[in-house]
DNA sequence: ATTATGACACAGA
DNA sequence: GTCTGTGCCATAA
């Protein structure tokens, strides 16, 4: 809800939940569509606590350069690269590949 | 209250 | 095109 300090991870999560599959979204457009555009660190904070929320698929989720920067903060047996790959993306030395043309932006709607 | 850190982004060289 | 430095806001100690 809001009133708590949690509002400006709920928003990201929100964000985050609304990928379409296939899809990849920077930490950038996220802040930016949060109207924190210089906050994309904050997104990225709030990806970390996004490990206990299972519904967030924070593998679609990179820096602007397609970077999967937070491969290394993935726990479990699909890394990040193999889930953006079983969607049907491209990973090319932990970047992905085409970026610009999977990357989703939230206000262009769908 | 202050300092340090962070799954980033941007500007400058 | 790459590398470096700075900014930015929120959280943790």
């Amino acid at each position: 809800m809001k009133n708590d300090k949690t509002d400006f991870y709920e928003s990201v999560y929100n964000i985050v939940k609304q990928i379409p599959y296939g899809r990849v979204t920077s930490y950038g457009i996220i802040a930016k569509t949060l109207g924190a555009a210089k906050s994309a660190r904050l997104v990225g904070y709030a990806m970390n606590n996004v490990a206990k929320y299972k519904d967030i698929p924070a593998h679609r989720v990179v820096n602007r350069n397609g970077e999967l920067t937070g491969r290394h903060h993935f726990s479990g047996d699909l890394s990040m690269a193999e889930l953006l790959e079983n969607e049907g993306l491209k990973i090319k030395n932990d970047k992905v590949v085409n970026f610009t043309a999977v990357v989703w932006n939230p206000l262009q709607e769908f």
